[in-house]
DNA sequence: GGGTCGAGGTAGACAGCGTCTACGGTGGTC
DNA sequence: GACCACCGTAGACGCTGTCTACCTCGACCC
């Protein structure tokens, strides 16, 4: 299957393995032509700087996360607020197994967002929030859209927190569960 | 008021205003070390590694920030909520109008967060938040360390993909300001 | 008062990085 | 068979953080 992979696949697929085992800061174009056996200056043909390499990797892995969603939303019960729930586990278990993607998609200043079409691979996934949200928590005010940054926003504070140890630490908590269950009550009203 | 202030001061001073002026990734240790008008071997007398001059720029901040936050708590009304929502504020306030600082506070990668007295001076701030809370909203489950703990992340959350254009965008807002009220509102309840 | 010692800053080296440039080699096309 | 465009190589440049040897100057001690 790997026959016929191309360079720029290859070097995508490297630099992704190299992301996940080893963080954002160890995925340098040098090493990951080392790696991929190609000299120094042959990831230039494809990606003529650090930055748009590495925002091929991060879209590889908002692919992964998209991924991820619709297949758990496939297999959960239709109503919404436990739609919402698998989203957040979801979002959860993609930054604890793979910290290091999890960590260079939000690396904005790594990435020039702007330019590479990370934003038209993230805002379905906030179409779908939005949708979820308007469906559970059918009051108007405040608007859905903004009840669902508010959540995205809960939903990305307490992940980022608690994978750096902070919130573990000032709650004592030992299972984020308890937090994204409260960020969802709080957001969406008492569960039926 | 600068005399006498030693060489170790002036490199987090100089270090700080770089940052403030050119984000974390134009704080290197030789171009603080060019600006405070000494070699570049100097700053490893008071600081061995890049990142514990880092490090000590963003006790800076957090120091500033709360700072920040008890003057604004000082002149601000007895009741928590409004209380709350000053904190909030100034959180928000700070992150714009220092995004470099703020940023740097939260690249733990860039700080070994644990060895350098950073959680000490970012727990006291979770303190207060916990009281707070515990004081706007005195039923007593979900404990209000976990309250506290969601209501951070809401925070923060809001604050970084705010600043990062991603909630703008995906919510079509233009201030932050209803998001904030929005997550107030749900992990408190409606406001008094 | 002269010698000693240590703190604090200088200067050069090293490896690694991203980027730029000139160069080769190879396969497809007229 | 000649040409050309594609694709990878190889070396250079300036930058980075870190390590090391050196130097200088002031305080302290006998």
């Amino acid at each position: 299957m790997d026959i016929d992979e191309g360079l720029r696949d290859r070097l995508i697929r490297v630099g992704g393995d190299l992301l996940d085992s080893a963080g954002p800061s160890a995925v340098s174009l040098r090493e990951i032509a080392r790696r991929a056996g190609v000299s120094h200056g042959a990831p230039r043909r494809y990606f003529p700087t650090h930055l748009e390499l590495l925002s091929a990797i991060a879209r590889d892995g908002y692919t992964d996360l998209v991924g991820r969603t619709t297949a758990a939303l496939a297999e959960a019960a239709d109503d919404p607020r436990t739609r919402l729930a698998a989203v957040a586990r979801v979002y959860l278990d993609f930054a604890t197994t793979r910290p290091g993607r999890y960590a260079l998609m939000f690396r904005h200043d790594l990435l020039e967002s702007g330019h590479l079409g990370l934003r038209e691979t993230s805002l379905p996934l906030f179409g779908l929030l939005t949708d979820l949200v308007a469906r559970a928590r059918p009051t108007p005010e405040p608007p859905p859209r903004v009840v669902a940054g508010a959540l995205w926003a809960n939903l990305h504070g307490i992940v980022q927190l608690w994978t750096w140890g902070s919130l573990p630490l000032a709650t004592g908590a030992a299972d984020p569960g308890a937090l994204l269950d409260a960020a969802l009550t709080a957001h969406l009203g008492p569960s039926a």
